[in-house]
DNA sequence: TTCAGATCGTCCGAGTCAAGACGATCCGAC
DNA sequence: GTCGGATCGTCTTGACTCGGACGATCTGAA
């Protein structure tokens, strides 16, 4: 499934489509897209700014902000991005310094991504962009909504996920 | 930018990543994206049950099923498709009948898909499809949440989309 | 009428994504 | 030990998307 977004090069963004708003159904699908896809578009588009490719970039720095030590496989999970993705994500990252592949001593097999200082700088950087572009496009929400507004989200993605997980494991 | 999604092949949905719920970060994007995937992907899976590719087709005969005349380039802006890839959409619905491209009398350049009762019926199996998986996501949720669930991200929507308007307007 | 420019749908090429295959490495049973 | 199977990261390959180019067609000015 598509992660933060199989996204297109951000240049593209500045052209896209200016989805109407005319035909909005009440549908939770649509909405749900469009909403996603606006607030990417923003965040893409910080994301270049600070020599970024992606939010999906960003998202990885997120995750290895924690200094914990994960496996690149247990990264393309947590960020709900497809490992052979990620590898192209990483490799993006480690050739901008802002991470470096590690190898466990412990296992030879695996690869220890790290954020380096460098990449920790950029973390910071677009954190406060996130937060303004998140801040825009609530501009004027009440805070309770606000918190009501995620946890429905996450409440949603969970509950899917749940839904999906039981599918396929009926599936084989 | 992606649309509806840039989708992948649905029946690669199945073997999604299953996106860890232990990290997610109450951050906007994120939680719209997780939500709005899952959502899409329990669509998918209804729309290949019913011999459709995508939710998209299906958001194309919704927006077919009012009768209105339009054409091609309006209609991919009404369901946020690129119009070379509504192209491929309308060929795939047309080849299973659902769908025909008549030509306007009035102006030979542009083509009129209309929708047929084929198309009709299977909008119409695929609607209770979406409204049941609705239902599941928004379990125990109150109705006055609901709506202001729906309205909430249609307002991120609209902002964003404004704001991203205005940056293309102000970058030429 | 004629012709330049705009607009429609389509096609092509470059770029991206992910399923599956692969080598390297680990682990457990024997 | 060693050998089979599982698991890691990577690579290859096929499918898909979309920017830009194109022919067909329309419109308005001269």
């Amino acid at each position: 499934m598509r992660v933060m977004g199989v996204r297109q090069p951000a240049a593209s963004e500045l052209a896209a489509t200016p989805c109407s708003a005319l035909f909005r159904p009440a549908d939770l699908t649509f909405l749900l897209h469009a909403a996603a896809d606006r607030m990417a578009a923003d965040l893409d588009r910080a994301a270049v700014d600070m020599g970024l490719n992606d939010v999906r970039d960003w998202l990885v720095l997120a995750a290895l902000d924690d200094g914990q030590q994960r496996t690149q496989l247990e990264l393309s999970r947590m960020v709900c991005v497809d490992k052979t993705t990620l590898i192209s994500v990483l490799d993006r990252l480690e050739q901008h310094e802002l991470v470096v592949r590690t190898v466990d001593p412990a296992d030879r097999r695996v690869r220890i991504p790290q954020i380096t200082p460098a990449g920790r700088r950029v973390y910071a950087k677009f954190a406060s962009a996130r937060d303004t572009a998140e801040a825009r496009a609530l501009d004027g929400v009440e805070p309770e909504q606000r918190t009501l507004l995620l946890e429905l989200l996450a409440r949603i993605a969970d509950r899917q996920d749940a839904a999906a997980q039981d599918l396929t494991r009926a599936g084989r």
